[in-house]
DNA sequence: TTGTAGGCGTTATCAT
DNA sequence: ATGATAACGCCTACAA
């Protein structure tokens, strides 16, 4: 780094080269870690050539002619989701261990984006893809991403799911009926008859597990299963369907909402308006992200951290055999956690 | 898309050439919006030649030869903090809007991390690159760093900074001191006497500045600005300088956090100790954030994502002409949100 | 041990 | 209107 030229223009194996009074192969091979045979005596030329032009080879090129890169690439639904951004950490940890980059890319909850992302990230030669976010029960796009995620992966670049999702290959996930079902089983043990379910967005294979869970559990315990309410992942979301329950009138003994966010929306809403929570209704959600700890939230702690961790760890693992089965269809426990917002009934 | 053979390997230009019966030149051309003239009819050959082998261009070909490339990159501190988040936020929403792409990368607070991010950011030919988090006061990478920048630069990759940095550009911040002075005066007027600040990370130009914004607030009534209690910008950084204050008995009349994290951080450990807020003492933080919402904290809300929309501006107004001025050093103004967490002396 | 040359997938300059 | 062909920056057999 010493002794470089300020603001060099760039300098490619070329400069190097002649610099150095060697053929460019040579250079290339002292520069990366070839193998291959190289004098000592002309070694040290090509690399102090190369440090005085301050050369540093292009990772393009480089990805164009070996067909793969040090980056990996985590596609996510909301990057101001606290949910994927815990995830998202987790992949960070175990990939930047291995010497590799993460990047990560909001899609917006939409199919046609993470195409996009997808059309990049594999174009780029990524060493891996994850999925973070769950697809959608009925998707347009579903023949064209199952198609391209296997050109990407005959392409050389792995791909793994962290949720449900319409195209086969290894996944990491919870199991989201029994999250649904144990914070619900948790507010019937609590006595409450009356439970009103805020859904997650419309069509998301995970929404539509949760909302499985949540009847599941009402139905065994002879409950009506039928009080719903549309929402959403995000905090609005829960605001607004705080809203028109109360604008209905007819409050429940409990809210469950299909994941924190919407829960703590809720929740927040409810206690602006004087409502007791949870003397009066109790509310909780499933993922225990942070802001869930924070408000005190009683929820289901999902392992996201942990998600993205062994998501990456597949992907890594199959580029140098060394990991855990890069193939399996891991499930990861989950947990309920009581917490200050829920209570007895009444 | 119709049509297309499923899990067809990859095609290249050479094959769609090849299929249409052209030179890899004209195809090039239809396949491109180039405008160079081609005959009707061999456009159409060329066309669904495309279509049937499911062609899409190489876009690190692309890059290689354009020297361009439509993503850009968002460099932040770290990817579970909500300040980024929100940042990244507005990048991608204008960013997207031009139909280029995001990528963040969690550099960890590391100059280091940053540095590797940029090399690749700038090998793939970003379009530009969004600086999101604080520079260090003091950094042996400082050099490299501006050095790495510059070429950057002149390989046609644009670089803004969204907070203080020890290179020069363009970049859109908010006064941080002003920041800092704006709550530390609001305690001040609300009859405290004793605050004491925790501190942010150390050495981050942006800590250092809102430190300097508290001592100049408490120096100008005469106060002790003297009590301070080192910290960070994380929850667990909060808890444990509440948990040390405590520890040593004198509790302040006030407390500013040099962030919202960390204040959010000692408010919780505060009360869970049974201290109340703001009864016994306020809290406040600064920057927004939305936990900082949900726990109602006074703040000191700070545009995140305006300041990361007006990056991306700032960067593809410079691409295409069509921007704003790409050169200032733009400063958006704050404000004090007074809410819950904060209250009269005693 | 070192050099030559082909190729990775496009774009772009010249001819034709 | 089309087609060779030289880059772009690097790796890697294959020769020497």
């Amino acid at each position: 780094v010493a002794g470089v030229k300020k603001g060099a223009p760039i300098a490619s194996l070329v400069d190097i080269a002649g610099r150095a009074g060697v053929s460019i192969a040579t250079a290339s091979r002292v520069l990366n870690g070839s193998t291959h045979p190289v004098s000592a005596a002309t070694r040290a030329l090509v690399l102090d050539a190369a440090a005085e032009l301050g050369y540093s080879p292009s990772l393009l090129a480089q990805a164009l002619v070996t067909r793969t890169s040090r980056i990996v690439g985590v596609i996510v639904g909301d990057i101001v989701d606290p949910y994927f951004a815990e995830v998202a950490r987790g992949v960070e940890d175990v990939v930047g261990r291995r010497s590799h980059l993460t990047m990560v890319c909001s899609a917006d909850r939409s199919t046609a984006s993470e195409l996009r992302h997808l059309k990049v990230l594999c174009d780029y030669r990524a060493a891996g893809i994850v999925f973070a976010s769950s697809g959608y029960q009925e998707d347009p796009l579903d023949a064209e991403l199952e198609d391209a995620v296997t050109r990407a992966r005959t392409a050389g670049t792995a791909v793994v799911a962290l949720a449900h999702r319409n195209f086969a290959g290894p996944s990491a996930t919870v199991d989201n009926r029994a999250c649904a079902r144990d914070v619900t089983e948790h507010l019937i043990s609590l006595g409450h008859r009356q439970i009103t379910f805020i859904e997650g967005p419309e069509g998301l294979h995970t929404s539509h597990q949760r909302l499985e869970g949540f009847r599941g559990a009402m139905g065994r315990a002879g409950l009506d299963c039928a009080r719903l309410v549309p929402g959403g992942f995000e905090y609005e979301s829960g605001v607004q369907a705080a809203v028109r329950m109360m604008a209905e009138g007819s409050l429940p003994d409990a809210i469950v909402g299909a994941n924190d966010e919407v829960a703590i929306g809720a929740l927040m809403s409810l206690r602006q308006a004087g409502i007791a929570v949870p003397d009066r209704v109790s509310v909780a959600g499933i993922d225990d992200t942070r802001p869930a700890r924070i408000v005190e939230l009683t929820t289901v702690r999902v392992p996201l951290y942990e998600l993205g961790a062994l998501g990456a760890q597949m992907l890594l693992g199959a580029e140098d055999g060394s990991g855990p089965d890069a193939a399996g269809a891991t499930v990861l426990p989950h947990r309920l956690i009581a917490r200050a917002t829920t209570g007895p009934r009444r």
